[in-house]
DNA sequence: TCGTGCTATGCAACTTGTTGCATAGCAAGT
DNA sequence: ACTTGCTATGCAACAAGTTGCATAGCACGA
């Protein structure tokens, strides 16, 4: 699997509490991962008992005390290893494209409100990454300006896989729009 | 969970066994559905107990009996059911992502191959899904001619899922092109 | 002081999904 | 006879993911 993964590399991009990639995997990894912060609890704790990462407390002021992961020599190893093998293209489930097809065998144009929805939830979501893309990769600084500002590679692969999220939403709400036409065709009274 | 619905949806189309639902999901409903023989035959078996599908025994020539499910009321009305509910919007899990973003923390021009070699599983999969296409949908006959042809809204439904696939499959060639020539920029020497 | 809400961590039970293996009929080639 | 390969069904063990709940610090407002 590769949750571990995912948590090592956003903890090499920036150290951080279980608390902290819970949110950050919630808000802005999630064009590309999603996870629970139970199941991220317990993948830290059977990577901390592995080795692969190191836990530090963090006293806090105004809140609750933190432990801060970082990431130990043998989850870059580790991660260096999962990167040289080969994995499987993705397998796709659309729960929404079981539902359209399911459709014509009870009433299409019941599914317009729904399909609407998932519109609109693609909507958001494009707006958030290009506010984020504007805010973090071509904004006017760029980010250069700012002084601990990842180095170059980092920055530039976090910014096409965000073109990626990007390409998805809008390839999204293309079709979402295709489907709504065709539903349409199979109106009221049908 | 919606496996189960995609099975009813399948068997509403065409009734079948164990063997040819796993094979409807490998070799063509893979654009929005994927799923092991093994998990089939157990969620059959379950929806059976609950009543949701009914078997009856098949004798074959020249090859083992087989078990043809078809969907009962009681499943029907399962799907129906589940229809009617709003859904969220998938959560998406690219472990590509996450290895092109791993690459900044390791050789970023590594990872060239693998995303050739995936690029060109989707490129094989358009080809599929568009030779599908002309084959059921734009051929000339458009299966009009075929007697038992399904009725309009199923077919035109049909369609539209898989002109998702066939926008989701360009959309990943396009992305995956960028990706290349974002890996190409940290190119050999580093 | 009581509730609300955010930060922060975690357990337990359950559901899903994956992997490896086993069985068996039948056809075709060596 | 033996192997290969496709059809056809299934169990068992394991890995991964989800859901519901519990705890606790601290701030803020009613």
């Amino acid at each position: 699997m590769a949750l571990e993964h995912a948590i090592l590399v956003s903890l090499l991009e920036k150290p951080g509490s279980g608390y902290e990639l819970a949110r950050r995997f919630d808000r802005f990894i999630g064009y590309f991962w999603t996870a629970t912060h139970q199941q991220i609890y317990r993948v830290l704790k059977r990577m901390e008992n592995d080795g692969w990462v190191e836990a530090r407390d963090v006293p806090q002021q105004r809140r609750p005390d933190k432990k801060e992961y970082s990431v130990a020599d043998l989850g870059r190893a580790a991660l260096s290893s999962w990167l040289h093998d080969p994995i499987e293209p993705e397998s796709v489930r659309h729960d929404l494209a079981v539902k359209i097809r399911g459709a014509a065998f009870d009433d299409p144009a019941a599914l317009i409100r729904e399909v609407e929805r998932h519109r609109q939830a693609h909507r958001d979501r494009l707006a958030h990454y290009l506010a984020g893309e504007e805010r973090d990769f071509t904004g006017a600084a760029a980010g250069a300006a700012v002084p601990e500002a990842p180095p170059d590679a980092e920055r530039e692969l976090q910014h096409v896989v965000l073109r990626g999220g990007i390409a998805y939403e809008r390839m999204m709400i293309g079709w979402l729009d295709d489907v709504l036409a065709t539903l349409a065709r199979f109106g009221p009274g049908h």
